[in-house]
DNA sequence: ACGATATTGCAACAAAGTTGCAGAACAAAG
DNA sequence: CTTTGTTCTGCAACTTTGTTGCAATATCGT
């Protein structure tokens, strides 16, 4: 089975393969950053109707191909999952960079966030981290 | 100096007593924990228009009287900042708790942020930790 | 108490997100 | 390849969230 094809991706999923899913679906495999909902209605512009792209955002989130990154803006904004994640169980414990200067926001796969300690009464389920700074390309 | 007072800190931070920041400030003292704008809203239902509450929020944030925290949801929640900020120089290294019970999203000011290292490229400016689970009243 | 200045409320607008529904596209079966 | 049940899309209408200009009002130093 071809899983690392788009349409492998989405039948993968059990999800029927349509114009705008593919077409979502590639933007995230070949700019490999994070997208909001308006990166992705900019790129194609026209294309689908902005519902669409709601929806269709909705079901890859729903189905644990993609996750929310946190951010400070109000932006959401949705990244590809590793094939550790599933429709159930996501496994979001790495390290998200955003850039000041590009503005990228990518996923640090490599670098596992470390554990923490809090005071009495506390308990930690999901720990998430953000990092700020200048990215390769702008450094 | 009394800084400790409502009027205190306003006054402490050059900005004139008004009854919207006398209010909105005494609620970020008193919940102490972080509010989004709709909190804000749904407390004071009504006694001040929509655009005074987002003019307030922006001046304190200006002021560095609050800080933004970081969250998944697209909502946009501040934070009393304590001593250590000042107009310019923002002191936010410090963990945030979102108790998935509760909603409440509290600034753990004991526990700072731990360092880390990323693959060469990135250059680190600021972390931002975000913690979820339960908090000791949900627990 | 007065007057310069800063703040508020209103109205109008822009942007972001949601919902119901009819028609089109899809996948499975024949 | 065609049929058929089901899912998905686009449209329209709406709600929520956030922004801007401006006149009326409140604040603060004198
Ligand atoms: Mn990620
Ligand atoms: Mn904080
Ligand atoms: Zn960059
Ligand atoms: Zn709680």
């Amino acid at each position: 089975m071809s899983a690392v094809t788009t349409e492998g991706i989405l039948r993968g999923s059990r999800l029927s393969v349509t114009a705008s899913r593919r077409r979502i679906l590639d933007l995230f495999l070949e700019k490999d950053i994070a997208l909001s909902h308006q990166d992705i209605e900019a790129v194609t512009s026209g294309s689908f109707d902005r519902v669409t792209v709601y929806r269709t955002l909705q079901t890859f989130l729903e189905k644990g191909l993609i996750h929310t990154v946190p951010s400070s803006d109000n932006v959401v904004r949705y990244a590809l999952c590793k094939d550790a994640c599933a429709e159930g169980h996501h496994h979001d414990d790495h390290v998200h960079f955003v850039c000041d200067s590009c503005g990228a926001t990518t996923c640090i796969d490599e670098v596992s966030i470390p554990p923490i300690r809090l005071p009495g009464g506390y308990r930690v389920r999901q720990i998430g981290m953000v990092v700020n700074g200048t990215c390769g390309r702008c450094g």
